[in-house]
RNA sequence: GGGCGCUUAGCUCAGCUGGUUCAGAGCGUCUGCCUUACAAGCAGAGGGUCGGCGGUUCGAAUCCGUCAGCGCCCACCA
């Protein structure tokens, strides 16, 4: 059948990629062999595949595909994050198309809705993986809130809480007034932004004594209504909320004001002068205004001097009753009407522009708002602790380096975790508080209060029935209250808390829970399959997931839960910016995929993505990708377009071919090696790159044209053979990066079995032997020679066609080795022309430098013939006798510049080599070489000259 | 404000503990080729004072200091 010159990979890939779930070649079990696991950085489950997505998961399916292919059990667990904020807020959207309120529904209608949504979109990625060639294990696929899942998380709530890590209390929170919810601190990021600092009169109160006109470094500020201090902030619409000013007790400017009143501006509510030197002294005027409720550093001075918080602002940021100014309007609106109200009234003395960090919230974008609440917090102490010490010993290993750093920061001032969200999808808190409803009449019901049971308890349990059971244990005096298993409406009754998890409380235990490590320790799967061996993910989920996995891993399976951590870089446009929807910049996959082929688009993002940095995509790379698969298809079609004779072929033939089969093979031996290597370091892209080069350069541009037979010749059955061999060796080299077409090849070089993939067939590679290392160098220094005779064509025009005449100069001076005779693996090539002393004609490597360069005849001679273009290859020569088409004059410049060259490069190393100090400082071997540069390069001078006496002759 | 990282060819990046002709690779560029595997290709070529300055050393792209530019992370200056 006629191959087609060009690669399909549309017809290709769905194909292979059904036959690979058919015959189930993704699917793991625990056996003998050693595991390799990794487990999906699991993506939201309403999520679509994006740039960030095709890195990440192809890093991951090459590190998949090669333990594979190195006969390890690959085991990649794939699945999807319930992400319960950005999900709630897709439904709260939809939903609010439809006109629906999330207000107006039930929490169990909500979760309706949810679910609803989460069967539609939920898992629409995952099939866009399939499309990559991702070798996920499908049968395993898990998802954040399934069964098990939702188990593992409720038990390790209840453990952690029976640990005594689970706390609740009222705290100061980052509250989040659109999603109207608690974020913890990692959910919350800093913008940088342009606003105004206003300068607010807050006059005092009562009388002040001092002299106006004193110069003892006080800063009086007095008008017409009398004397105030002035207040610099950048909320002035929370001043409702003030409850005192405070100055730093040893700033001379406000030393007038201590131990006076002041007076809030509008609100005119009298407050008192307090002093704490956490005041900055160089900060506007140095007078604080303390508004406990709505500032974590106010809250901590509230708490210090006992102030009272007042809330002035609604959980949706309006104004709050207890503003009593302005109620009911949107916090920033009320900024600007303050301002302007404040000005009319002359309480302004001035508004500057301020650049402003201003905390804004991860999901929704809003700025968040500093809000006490009652929350749900997991204690970190405990847990840092166990984190941190086996990444920096280097036991957990994280590629950049660079990462630990930041990981021990955070791990070093780690604060409490704030875990309750107030979202209705997620994991509900399993904390039950305790209400007892008895029949009105008698009046002599007790309370549970009178029953010893204090206001707000609540019991922690896994289900209903346990936290009964708990309920009565601890506080026995329920006992008789306990509702009947009937239920008769009365007695004793849980009801659950409101709020549910974050995400990442679920997140935390991925690389456990799917593998049920949590409701059923010790099981077969967890101990085979865990600790995981690679981690692939982004920097930017370091504290939110990666750090809190390492603690859960420790804490519930006393391992890591992975042995390495590589952190991919973002990906960005050829400028450097981020992919965006508003830029439009970011490529759709699926789109790449169906121009590109899927290996074409992973070749493309592999050849931009060095590890740690940021990754500057551009098509082009794909079209790189794309041209590399239909080299290799070509290479496969002339391969398979030879005919066969089982005759042997002629002598000269046969000297080539079985010297260039043993040459690759020991190129793929060395290459193999310089893989392996940069596997080991996860230096993917240098992997491939040489990988491409291999086939590329050594095995299609060398290898194949030295055993290429003439037209219409068959090739003789051993080579093709062979050649058939290294093919496959290449294909599987390639295959992690490149599934598909390696695949396609790789069946179709062969008859295979049904049911059998390249990927079943491990790789085996030996090491590079000493042979091997001489036979490399012989063919560099012929392929120097070949591109010696080209480049000599190329300058004159000469075409291919035309044979030439090659003569190797017999060196003046010192022969390359400084021996006689040449080498052993020489000897066994009969490589005499390349060898300085011997005769032409023969052996291998005269036969392959004849085909490949088109010489009629090598010729060793003393002194080259007149006419000739000389080239250099090392310290020997070689030339091409041209007759008259040489150009005498430009022969004769090129000769004498590179003899200046090299008169200079011998002066450096004159004068090295006439330092003392040099040569006794400097090792032997730097010494010897420096001498060895030295007569290398006399001996090419001398060659030079040669030449040039001859041109001018 | 603290911490970290980066700056090498037109672009994107390698260059490990200072010394192998160390100044590299891929892409792009230029020149010549539609040579019966591949023009999505082949052959060849050009291209850099290794961000600036100073230091250590016999020797620095590599180590130290400093300056400049860029980027990231952390932090409660309203």
């Amino acid at each position: 059948m006629e191959l087609a010159t060009k690669y399909s990979p549309a017809e290709v890939e769905g194909k292979w990629y059904q036959y690979w779930l058919d015959h189930k070649l993704f699917s793991s079990k625990p056996d003998e062999r050693e595991p390799y696991t990794i487990v999906i950085p699991p993506p939201n489950v309403t999520g679509v595949l994006h740039m960030g997505h095709v890195l990440n998961e192809t890093i991951q399916d090459i590190l998949v595909r090669h333990a594979r292919m190195e006969g390890k059990n690959a085991c990649w667990v794939p699945g999807t994050d319930h992400a319960s904020i950005a999900t709630e807020a897709k439904v709260v959207n939809r939903l609010a198309e439809q006109g629906i309120k999330k207000t107006d529904l039930t929490r169990e209608e909500f979760l309706k809705h949810a679910w609803a949504w989460t069967e539609e979109h939920g898992g629409i990625i995952l099939k866009q993986l399939r499309k990559l060639g991702c070798s996920c294990d499908w049968d395993r696929t898990a998802f954040t809130m399934d069964e098990k899942r939702s188990e593992s998380v409720i038990k390790v709530f209840c453990d952690l809480y029976r640990k005594g890590l689970i706390y609740r209390g009222v705290r100061m929170v980052n509250w989040d007034p659109k999603a109207l919810t608690a974020l913890s601190d990692e959910e919350v990021i800093y913008k940088e932004e342009h606003t105004k600092l206003y300068y607010m009169k807050y006059y005092v109160s009562g009388p002040v004594n001092c002299d106006d006109t004193a110069t003892d470094g006080n800063v009086i500020h007095k008008d017409e209504r009398g004397y105030y201090a002035v207040v610099a902030t950048t909320r002035p619409e929370t001043i409702m909320g003030d409850v005192a000013m405070c100055i730093n007790p040893n700033d001379p400017k406000n030393q007038w004001l201590k131990g006076k009143k002041v007076i809030v501006p509008l609100v005119n509510r009298v407050i008192p002068v307090i002093e704490d030197e956490y005041v900055d002294i160089e900060f506007g005027t140095g007078c604080l205004k303390v508004t406990p409720a709505h500032d974590v550093n106010d809250y901590m001075l509230g708490e210090k001097y006992n102030l009272e918080a007042i809330d002035v602002f609604n959980p949706d940021g309006t104004l709050s009753e207890a503003a009593k100014l302005y109620v009911g309007m949107d916090r920033f609106d009320c900024r600007k009407q303050i301002s302007k109200d404040m000005i009319e009234s002359g309480l302004m003395e001035k508004v500057e522009d301020y650049d402003n960090k201003i905390g804004c919230s991860e999901r929704t974008g809003v700025p968040i708002e500093p809000r006490l609440s009652m929350q749900w917090f997991l204690k970190m102490e405990h847990l840092a602790e166990i984190a941190l010490a086996p990444v920096m010993n280097d036991d957990i290993k994280f590629y950049p380096t660079k990462y630990k750093n930041t990981y021990r920061h955070w791990l070093e001032n780690i604060k409490d975790w704030c875990i309750s969200r107030q979202l209705w999808w997620g994991h509900r808190i399993p904390a039950y508080y305790l209400t007892l409803t008895l029949p009105q009449g008698e009046g002599k019901s007790p309370t549970l209060q009178d029953l010893g049971v204090p206001y707000g308890a609540f019991v922690v349990a896994e289900n209903e029935e346990e936290a009964y059971k708990l309920a009565i244990e601890q506080y026995p005096a329920l006992k008789p209250y306990l509702p009947s298993l009937g239920g008769d409406g009365g007695g004793l009754s849980l009801r659950q808390d409101e709020d549910a998890l974050d995400t990442w409380f679920s997140s935390w235990l991925w690389p456990i829970s799917l593998f049920d490590g949590i409701n059923n320790p010790g099981n077969e799967e967890i101990r085979y399959y865990y600790p995981t061996a690679d981690l692939v993910t982004g920097p930017d989920i370091i504290f939110f997931w990666v750090a809190r996995m390492i603690m859960a891993g420790y804490e519930y399976e006393g391992k890591m839960p992975f042995r390495n951590v590589y952190f991919t870089g973002i990906v960005r446009d050829k400028l450097g910016r981020k992919m965006s929807k508003s830029l439009g910049n970011s490529p759709d996959p699926l789109d790449l995929i169906a121009r590109f082929g899927a290996d074409g688009v992973r070749m493309g993002m592999m050849l931009a993505a060095p590890a740690g940095n940021d990754i500057l995509f551009d098509e082009a790379l794909c079209e790189q990708g794309r041209n590399f698969c239909n080299k290799i298809w070509n290479a496969f079609r002339l391969v398979k377009g030879w005919e066969v004779s089982d005759n042997s072929d002629n002598t000269e033939n046969s000297e080539i071919n079985s010297s260039a089969i043993r040459w690759m093979n020991a190129k793929i031996r060395e290459v193999g090696a310089e893989i392996e290597d940069s596997f080991s370091k996860y230096r993917l892209s240098e992997a491939l790159m040489a990988a491409f080069k291999l086939f590329t350069d050594e095995f299609s541009g060398w290898y194949l044209e030295m055993i290429k037979p003439a037209y219409q010749q068959p090739i003789d059955r051993k080579t093709l053979d062979a050649t058939l061999d290294i093919f496959e060796t290449l294909m599987k080299i390639i295959h992690p990066f490149m599934p598909f077409i390696t695949e396609e090849l790789w069946q179709a070089m062969a008859e295979r079995k049904d049911g059998d993939s390249i990927m079943v067939h491990p790789l085996k590679i030996e090491a590079l032997s000493e042979d091997d290392k001489q036979l490399l160098a012989l063919y560099e220094k012929a392929k120097q020679v070949i591109s010696g005779v080209r480049a000599v064509r190329n300058s004159k025009n000469i075409a291919q066609k035309e044979a030439l005449v090659l003569e190797a100069v017999k060196p003046l001076s010192i022969s390359p080795r400084g021996e006689e005779n040449p080498s052993s693996s020489e000897k066994m090539l009969g490589n005499e022309a390349l060898s300085p002393t011997g005769r032409a004609g023969s052996g291998a490597i005269n036969y392959t430098l004849m085909k490949m360069a088109n010489l009629s005849e090598i010729r060793c001679v003393e002194k080259k013939g007149e006419g000739s273009q000389s080239f250099l290859v090392g310290t020997e020569e070689y030339a091409v006798p041209l007759g008259n088409l040489i150009d005498a004059e430009a022969e004769i410049k090129k000769a004498e510049a590179e003899i200046k060259r090299l008169e200079g490069f011998m002066m450096g190393i004159q004068k090295k080599l006439s330092n003392e100090r040099f040569v006794q400082n400097a090792p032997e071997q730097v010494v010897a070489l420096e001498r060895k540069k030295l007569s290398d390069a006399e001996s090419k001078i001398a060659a030079l000259q040669e030449t040039l006496k001859a041109l001018r002759s």
